[in-house]
DNA sequence: GCGACAG
DNA sequence: ATCTTGTCGC
């Protein structure tokens, strides 16, 4: 991946590079025929100094594991909400040369578009891949939504100043929704399902449960 | 000023 | 994210 700027140092560098990079997102479709998707995910060791960055690749639709790397560095920006991109993606970044099969999407543990200034992780990874991706958080950061339906598939959109940035999305009957949003090439609706396909049986996508377990043990 | 706050 | 086992409930 040729690198399209520094890494920031101070958030106001940061803010500079989300709001200059946020006009190369695109928001419609462009993706291949998806046969290979991407997970990838970081974790940290108890004193918050060496990220580990993992990234699995998957046969699509049917979910078989591919390709993984697992890379650790130094951590170099703390977690700031709103800046998580600078802290995770460089790591990532490293993972994704580990490999040789170039995915047609990667799934993001982190929001897309459901950001304060509509660049988030999945957003800020897809412009410097070129690479189709999907914001998948397990937790709410910006916007509001109603009550999701109990059913697996059902979904509210994320509303933010009056506009959809996201969708609240039942992958399962009686679990916690996840929040999925547009990260790059890729359009609300096609991420949802895209999102919904990959998670056939748990609460998270078999992408990002296989990157976690990686980070993890 | 008072909360909220992806991982 | 991370510190951490068993346990209550469907």
């Amino acid at each position: 991946m040729l690198q399209r700027h520094p890494w920031p140092q101070t958030v106001e560098e940061a803010i500079a590079i989300q709001e200059q990079l946020r006009s190369e997102v695109i928001t419609a479709n462009q993706l291949e025929t998806v046969r290979y998707v991407a997970g990838v995910d970081v974790g940290y060791d108890s004193a918050n100094d060496v990220s580990r960055a993992a990234v699995t690749v998957l046969s699509f639709p049917d979910l078989q594991l591919q390709q993984q790397a697992v890379v650790r560095s130094p951590t170099t920006f703390p977690y700031i909400p709103g800046f998580l991109s600078f802290r995770e993606v460089p790591a990532v970044l490293e993972a994704l040369e580990n490999i040789s099969l170039r995915p047609d999407l990667i799934l993001c543990d982190g929001q897309g578009l459901a950001h304060p200034r509509r660049f988030g992780l999945a957003c800020h990874l897809g412009v410097l891949t070129g690479i189709p991706t999907i914001g998948v958080a397990k937790n709410r950061f910006i916007g509001e939504h109603s009550e999701v339906g109990l059913d697996r598939g059902s979904w509210q959109p994320l509303l933010l100043e009056g506009s959809t940035v996201g969708a609240a999305l039942r992958t399962q009957t009686g679990v916690k929704p996840i929040y999925v949003s547009i990260g790059h090439k890729v359009n609300l609706i096609s991420a949802i399902e895209y999102v919904l396909r990959c998670a056939p049986k748990y609460r998270l996508p078999e992408t990002t449960r296989s990157a976690d377990q990686l980070t993890s043990g």
